[in-house]
DNA sequence: ACGCATTTCAAACATTTAATTGAATCAGAT
DNA sequence: ATCTGATTCAATTAAATGTTTGAAATGCGT
């Protein structure tokens, strides 16, 4: 064994620099070239460390999902015996901060998108480690709001509902910005748009209960 | 002047070409040679006839935002004095049509979505011919539907809900593919959708409205 | 049939980029 | 101090890709 220290900061450098890079520009226009100069690592690195350019972006996507369950733990902070309504209202304002947050690793939202409007072989293991759960989370918040009479289609289409409500910040953002610019993406904002959507919601969804 | 046949059908057999392999790969990821080939045009074809790569993608946006007009006219197939109510489902219709619909020219919602999560210069046009008209209009829809009182933020945030659900099912549709293989967007099931979007949004407006 | 402008074509060019290589450097164990 | 394995580095390689070029072909008016 060697030093545990350098070697590892410099491993860690370069996952960081290539998310940022492959956040903003995608796994194809990212260049090795760029990841290194930020990360402040030779070009050779990437293979050294990664083997090659795709496995650095497997590892990339392994380390975000790591930070992101850390992050947003499973369980948000409520109560144990949170209402549905309380439940819906957290899911969507985690939901929202996590991708529209711009702090620290900011770049983790914009990459989860860009892996979903245009995957790689990645996104499967994606699905399993990150869309998956966060579904079923909302299937079982919608369904306990829809009721017991609720069929598996108008939970899928409630949750798709809420989903694309709050993705839609996030995936249409180059247009929100050109045709609003003064917008603002601040905690306070977030936390309002939480607010507007939970509402809607809600209201969605209980008009879909009441058949 | 010269022929005016054969020169404007591989102009545009380009056009078609490479709508298709933007749509499916994106500005960067398109090869210009992969787009000749489809055309069944010489690999200098692109740079003849529009110079170069860029000023193709352009022109296929041009192209596809005329088709676009055509095909989904400002007034849609509604009565004059449809009310809000109609006028919000015809939208929602048109729309999804607008960008799921698999017929023919089935790339034009993909190069829409395409251009909307990662933008090129092209945007800014776009943005002015396409996306502003279309929010324009629901804006108006909505902002009848939520009352004379409602500020221009409410009227943004709820036609944003919207749109969200809607470009949801684009924007994730790989995600929606693997999660549920069994889904179908036949003509039928992009029916039953609006039908859905249109109750929930319309519930969550009439909420939004009432304070 | 001829001349002319337009279009097509194959080949080559220049650039970018991921990946490799082999030497140099470094850090810790002996 | 020296050896050893891990890491860094600059230079090189090989492949892909947008673009150019100049010749060949094509079609049209005269």
């Amino acid at each position: 064994m060697t030093s545990e220290d350098n070697p590892v900061e410099t491993k860690l450098r370069l996952l960081g620099a290539a998310g940022e890079v492959f956040a903003e520009r995608g796994f194809r226009d990212a260049t090795v070239r760029e990841i290194c100069e930020r990360a402040e690592a030779n070009i050779a690195a990437v293979n050294y460390y990664f083997g090659d350019k795709e496995g650095l972006y497997r590892e990339v996507l392994n380390h975000w999902a790591e930070l992101s369950r850390q992050k947003y733990p499973p369980d948000l902070g409520l109560r144990g015996d949170a209402t549905a309504e309380e439940r819906l209202n957290a899911f969507i304002r985690s939901f929202l901060f996590r991708i529209l947050d711009k702090s620290q690793p900011g770049w983790h939202g914009k990459l989860m998108v860009r892996e979903m409007t245009q995957p790689t072989e990645a996104l499967n293991d994606l699905i399993d480690e990150v869309y998956r759960p966060l579904t079923e989370r909302l299937d079982a918040i919608v369904g306990e709001l829809l009721g017991l009479a609720a069929s598996t289609e108008k939970i899928r289409q409630c949750t798709r509902s809420v989903l694309g409500q709050c993705a839609y910040y996030r995936h249409a953002r180059p247009v929100i910005q050109r045709m609003t610019p003064d917008q603002r993406f601040e905690p306070d904002d977030i936390e309002q748009l939480a607010k507007h959507i939970t509402a809607f919601s809600l209201a969605g969804i209980r008009q879909i209960a009441g058949h």
